[in-house]
DNA sequence: CCTGAAATTCGAGGCTT
DNA sequence: AAGCCTCGAATTTCAGG
């Protein structure tokens, strides 16, 4: 169960992961190792499941973002394609779809070359049938941070 | 320019936003307020753009993930409907692609119904041609940790 | 959930290049 | 000037109540 207080917690480590706990303790009216007991408490039970810091691309080298529809032909249930995908550098993200049979990936790469050296790589795993690309232009907007509705939450 | 030692401390926020500067400080080799000071240095270059907890979608009732194609006909460079997708709860991204004049957006709903609801929400937006949404499956692979290749970094 | 002690943070100031 | 180090007060975090 989430209640008021983990509510806030986690709206607050979701938009700033390094806050501290007197910050926190000071915003939901506790002492700070209790906020601390808390956060433990929902890293153990799997609802917060890490802290990570958020870079710029661009400034990495890493300009460019697409996402692709890998259609495969592998037997249903089947995971090695979606292995494979996922150990490709640049592969942030990957998700098996409804519909078509197909992988839906979220790739970055440095430029167009490298996105045709990704694609290239894919198309030579032996279940991939083809690749279907969606270039980004502008991202207007990209986060992890969840809208956190108390209600919807998990019973225990 | 990035060097060896903040693509190490990098590579550590990345996977653990909240590890300490002296953990850090032993990796690198060096002293901890060192460590802090690249930290800080990052930050102000816009490398390290934030710092995120991470959360379990299903844990907080966000059991659905979503990427749709939202087909416009506003004027190009116009980016009213994107903001407008930006602002709806439950919508993570909103990349404006290349090819359909359309954008691509990741949403995370609680089930099919709250799905149906955005995508009416959006469907009413007065620039809105029509939306075409593949539903996710299973998620193999998601996260926001990029690699980091020392040389095709930014120049001074 | 709160008190108290050990570890850590992060500023100021000094040293080396 | 730039970068790292040492030191010390404030904070974090762990143990115990």
């Amino acid at each position: 169960m989430i209640d008021e207080i983990d509510t806030q917690i986690l709206t607050i480590l979701q938009s700033n992961a390094r806050t501290s706990n007197a910050d926190i303790a000071r915003d939901v009216g506790m002492a700070p190792s209790a906020v601390l007991e808390r956060v433990r408490k929902l890293e153990r039970r799997g609802v917060i499941t890490g802290y990570e810091a958020r870079l710029n691309p661009e400034a990495i080298g890493l300009g460019l973002t697409a996402f692709t529809f890998v259609k495969t032909e592998e037997p249903v249930g089947a995971t090695d394609t979606g292995e494979a995908l996922s150990a490709i550098p640049g592969v942030m993200e990957v998700h098996y779809a409804a519909g078509s049979a197909a992988y839906l990936i979220k790739v970055r790469v440095s430029g167009p070359k490298a996105l045709a050296d990704l694609l290239k790589e894919i198309g030579r795993l032996p279940t991939v049938r083809d690749t279907n690309s969606t270039v980004v232009l502008q991202t207007v907007k990209e986060t992890g941070i969840m809208p956190i509705s108390r209600n919807t939450a998990e019973e225990a």
